[in-house]
DNA sequence: TACAAGCATGTTTGCGCAAACATTCCAATC
DNA sequence: GATTGGAATGTTTGCGCAAACATGCTTGTA
């Protein structure tokens, strides 16, 4: 096929060393270098040493595409985000690359834009490259991801809530249970009318857990009901401002907002501050994720603490454990959540 | 090899179809099923359609790995960046993810955690794989770095701050202009004793480049000169904050603070609040990059607002276009600076 | 009618490596 | 001394695909 004579190139000629031209240096054949490399105890002293002079001497650089088409796997792990842009989920990157990487594992890393199809694309793009495994960052998705991760017999992880219907193995956390603590705390200090600011739940079980939590502990602890008490919108700090504002104008007996995000929750207790409002004086304010700098705003926000860095950590876990063998103890992990009990409510 | 008898499988047998089985359903030759994905004109509508057909009936992927091995491209592009947890990197991933997965690129993400090192060590796993193109997120690196890079003979972008010394593309900025063009508008605002919060500046080109200014700026504008106005530290909120309360300590006539960072900044800011102290009343505060919360606090951040998002599309770009042989207009690209005068300083 | 030109399609080969199988060699055992 | 077992190393093969080259077929033109 193409001009190839089995001899030294020159670094200098595109041609990078392969393991034959390793194996000639080191006078061995390819395979012991091969192995050398991947099971050095199989392997005497002074092959693994007159291996190593060869690659110092040719630079070699193992070609873990050619590896890959042999081997069938790929140490690559597929990661979907809905976004790249929200610290929860940079937290959660952080700690999946940290335990691949000690593995020579790598992430192929996708933001679906909070979009299920969006998922699909990525899912489809993951498993074109032969991911060796999948980590997804919810429990709802098309039917057309399911049944390609399905065929796919690859080790799956869905992050974020626990659910009734996993793909294959699941680390998350009680959204619903959560969301009742914090409801529970708002409550017990007093406050009996109580808005809600979380994402719109249809499609999106992590969303409707949080509400529904809300109306129970409504209903539970006897406070305001009003459809006017509570809002859907995007995660951000814009949004969170103006759903505080409106909620407050229909409702200016509100005294707690309970913002189902760390960002909506900012955005509304810097509106306050825009406005002079006292927190939690005239309004309290209680947020969902500690990922950003809710903790050293002044008031420093009341929130639920979720180890989003634990679950990237849990799910490579869980993903390597499978690949090397390794029994898994639970398929569905409950990574737990803590109050952060500080300043704004 | 292995028992692979030519026939149809079945998915579950953990054989998935291939381009052979294609061909075979859609009676054509393995090599027009491969040009009908990559080079459809090349192929007639006829050939297409019952190459569609037969990649629905069979639910074939294509095996990117083995594509990768014979064409001698992976469609991969590294990104080193220091910290995947920091507003202003992940929008740079967000834009360079964004311009690469609309041609079918993946990223591979590595964070370095600030060390030279550990650039090394992700730039030769990134190469192990076959990256076709990788980004750096800073212009210093180890010798190890650049040779094994230069051996590579991939196309190489280096983002973040202009250079004499390119290893072979930049996407940058002035770090040395905009921190001047802020110091200026500070001096401009009367101040007369300006403190700056940085990067240590020892191997840190962009650090040094931003404390150049602040020095230059005091000296061109008269400004008081002493030690203890200038501190290094990490930039996180905690770090800004005690940085302020230090040169305040040292210099109760300090009026205005340069936080080379818009999280130093925030954390100076923030402190401000928690002591009563009125900004930029008692102390004016100025930050730099613009990706964070900084437009939303109480009283506003004024900062440099750099492209990051845009860093992040151009450095792709520019990889794409020396892969499909595009020629590049500049091989250094200054995607210049804003002032974002808000209310803080 | 002959033939060039170009398009659509087919055949052969090998990318670089590791799985599977084969061989060699040495020490321990009887 | 013959046999056995196992460790170390070697040989053959093919992973799934695309590059390079080859062939056939249509159309237009001299």
């Amino acid at each position: 096929m193409r001009d190839r004579p089995d001899q030294p190139r020159a670094a200098d000629s595109g041609n990078a060393p392969r393991l034959t031209d390793v194996a000639r240096v080191a006078r061995l054949s390819a395979m012991t270098v091969s192995r050398a490399l991947r099971e050095p105890e199989k392997v005497s002293a002074e092959a693994r040493a007159r291996v190593a002079a060869a690659i110092a001497e040719t630079g070699y650089v193992p070609d873990l595409v050619a590896s890959s088409l042999t081997s069938r796997r790929t140490r690559l792990v597929g990661l979907v985000i809905p976004t790249i842009t929200a610290s929860i989920y940079a937290a959660t990157v952080a700690g999946m690359t940290a335990v691949l990487r000690a593995r020579q594992f790598e992430a192929l890393i996708g933001d679906s834009g909070y979009v299920l199809d969006g998922e699909e694309k990525l899912v489809a793009a993951f498993l074109g490259r032969r991911a060796d495994g999948i980590v997804l960052s919810n429990v709802e998705h098309t039917g057309g991801t399911r049944r390609a991760l399905e065929r796919a017999r690859i080790p799956v992880v869905e992050t974020g809530n626990l659910t009734a219907d996993p793909i294959d193995m699941v680390v998350g956390f009680s959204n619903h249970a959560a969301a009742l603590a914090m409801m529970g705390h708002l409550a017990g200090r007093g406050h009996r009318t109580i808005g809600f600011i979380g994402a719109a739940v249809a499609g999106n079980p992590q969303a409707a857990d949080r509400r529904r939590a809300y109306d129970e502990a409504v209903a539970a602890h006897g406070l305001t009901r009003a459809p006017a008490l509570t809002i859907e919108c995007p995660s951000d700090l814009e949004a969170g401002a103006k759903a505080l504002v409106r909620i407050c104008e229909r409702h200016p007996e509100v005294t707690a907002i309970f913002a189902a995000s760390e960002v909506r929750a900012i955005g509304a207790l810097l509106e306050c501050q825009r406005r002079g409002w006292q927190v939690p004086g005239r309004i309290a304010i209680a947020g969902f994720n500690d990922a950003g700098m809710g903790a050293w705003l002044v008031p420093a926000l009341t929130t639920v603490r979720i180890p989003r860095e634990e679950i990237g950590r849990r799910a490579a876990q869980m993903i390597l454990d499978r690949l090397e063998g390794r029994a898994i103890a639970e398929a569905q992990v409950d990574v737990g959540f803590e109050l952060a009990v500080r300043e704004s409510a």
